[in-house]
DNA sequence: TATGAATGAGAGTTCATTCAT
DNA sequence: AATGAATGAACTCTCATTCAT
């Protein structure tokens, strides 16, 4: 069977799943530029050619580590915004789950914060391509929602969304220089903070 | 005459210019990782050994590329922020002319943030290391100031600076994706959201 | 399973045996520092990364020919020196089997004298750091002997040992310059002199 | 006037003779590999190219190294050994000087090893092609002294020059490993040891 | 004569990828 | 499906040499 079919095995999908795993500890241990097939490998307790074979190139498996951080990411917050009461208790609600996955999964984020700063090409291509944008865009859908609803005030959701998301995954990178970093006291303060930027003024 | 004293020739302090200059751009348009010392040297028009000549290794040429980048961007930045009659004032000038710095240079920031994103390895070291920790504490002292003079509401200065940091950089990187933003716009919005979020409530 | 594990693959250890004996090749041909990795790999018919993946990096490949050469040399020469009747005995054969070993392996001794002359670094350390000194020991140990039994006159077993070990590497190189030199009595003649120069006067 | 014409000036003679000086004295400081002509120059206090507008190459540079060495040497040794009033005296004082010589002259030696280690090309070539065939020809002859006024006993003058050659350059290598040798005791030892290997039996 | 900027080849090493088994 | 040996290009860096000034 091709390998790159929709129609996997267990086994494969057990791979592939396992691989991907791999390739986010390793990054997150190593750094981007120094976590190299044969580390990931390695790691896997597979041989190189495993990984080639599963994915056919190192920018597809890098693909999957950045879907797998993102769909894994949503889950763990999307529905915490959701039930959220309204527009403003739901971008507290985004801070507060994002900076708690942030806190409960540092090898994921240390990846993500590789791979992106690694960049490629500025074009717009890379594994990251489109990913950014759709974070961004769920921040936006918030802000639109309070905006609807009356909660926040007049503002440019483009521009709010684009430096929330910056501030957050800012936290990830300062995570690595201070380890011992308060990420509960500090999503407390990023919410407040934006609570402040975007609520309607008295 | 030693190539790395502090008597350079005319020619030497010109060719590390230009070599500072060609870095700058590879890696705003490359990305930090595929700038090799090939890619910029030809972008200079010389041969590879020449990097080598004038800076002894590519850490001192990048190190060099992150001093003039943060030399450049202070001196068009500082004096503004010093100008303005009070600190909130001074907050919207930093803004203001981070982006005005950003759109007049844009390879600079980009080329920044990549060296910073980076940051070396994993632990935090690295010859780039404090750049990132020195340019969010220039934030922190506006913000200081204005707790100081009661112009600002009581916040951590220390999220607040990091937020604005990420917020003001992640605008390098959104430029690379939409060209035609417009980021005269875009800084006073910036300027209003933090504005709003910094001030003390009436 | 990882290349430098003990359990070798029988291809592993073909190639290693291979790479380690065309290294001794190129040593004797063109000296240890011309002796390139490039070179080397092109007379084994195979890329320089073969190397790499097989040693890890160029000083381990030359600690495996230095280990090969030393083990087939001691292999080939102590148990002539070990089945001689006495000391006297076993020092003309420590001489003269040393020659024939010359005289069948050149290669091997012509690259050890170049690993064993170059020595490293010049404060004396490096890899290869010791085995001159063992070759030395080897000799002094049967000129005790000899003093022990009385067969030897009074002398200082390193300055005779320093000597021998240098007169008999020499003729590597000697062999060099003359190919044709006429190995088998000119052991028999350095035997001669080092017998005077050892034995009890009569 | 052409600068490689027997013609020289002064200026010219004595900046060879500065070249070669630091030459000598960066080769036994960081071994030949690590002795650049960048470094040589820098010793001189002179630029790069000075070494080539007066050698020509670094190979002409060497082989004046070793001329040099080889000069001086001679100058310190034969007076004493035509000094000597026969054959067997003259063996002794060969022996005793030339260890004088390496201990007075470190640098000299240290430098003399690391070029002929160094090898070059086994076919004889290289810039100590002559002068170790030379070298042994100075001995052999002090033999053939001591065969025709009887001192010496029958023996293969050319086995016997290679080997003492050998003893007395192998001190300059042990030297570096032990620099406490005390090389009058051992200058003693060796020439007893060849007065024993040359002497006629009583 | 001397400088020092520049060249271009070659060094060892890493690595994604391929492929016979 | 998996192995692991091999490739070949790319990397940074060093160095002897050249040459306009």
């Amino acid at each position: 069977m091709n390998v790159h079919s929709d129609n996997q095995t267990f086994i494969e999908t057990a791979r592939r799943a396992q691989l991907v795993d791999c390739a986010i500890q390793a990054i997150a241990e190593w750094g981007y530029a120094r976590a190299s097939m044969a580390k990931i490998a390695a790691r896997a307790g597979v041989s190189t050619g495993v990984i080639s074979y599963h994915f056919g190139s190192k920018e597809e498996l890098i693909e999957q580590v950045v879907a797998t951080v993102v769909t894994v990411g949503k889950e763990a917050i999307e529905p915490h915004v959701r039930a959220a009461g309204g527009a403003r208790a739901g971008l507290r609600a985004l801070i507060i789950t994002n900076l708690d996955f942030i806190r409960t999964h540092p090898a994921y984020m240390r990846a993500m914060v590789e791979i992106i700063a690694r960049g490629g090409p500025v074009d717009g291509s890379g594994p990251y391509a489109g990913h950014g944008d759709a974070a961004i865009e769920d921040v936006q859908k918030v802000l639109h929602w309070g905006q609807q609803t009356g909660e926040f005030r007049h503002l440019d959701t483009r521009v709010v969304a684009v430096a929330l998301r910056a501030a957050i995954d800012a936290i990830a990178t300062r995570l690595s220089a201070e380890p011992d970093l308060d990420l509960v006291r500090y999503g407390e303060q990023l919410a407040d903070m934006f609570d402040f930027a975007t609520r309607k003024g008295q």
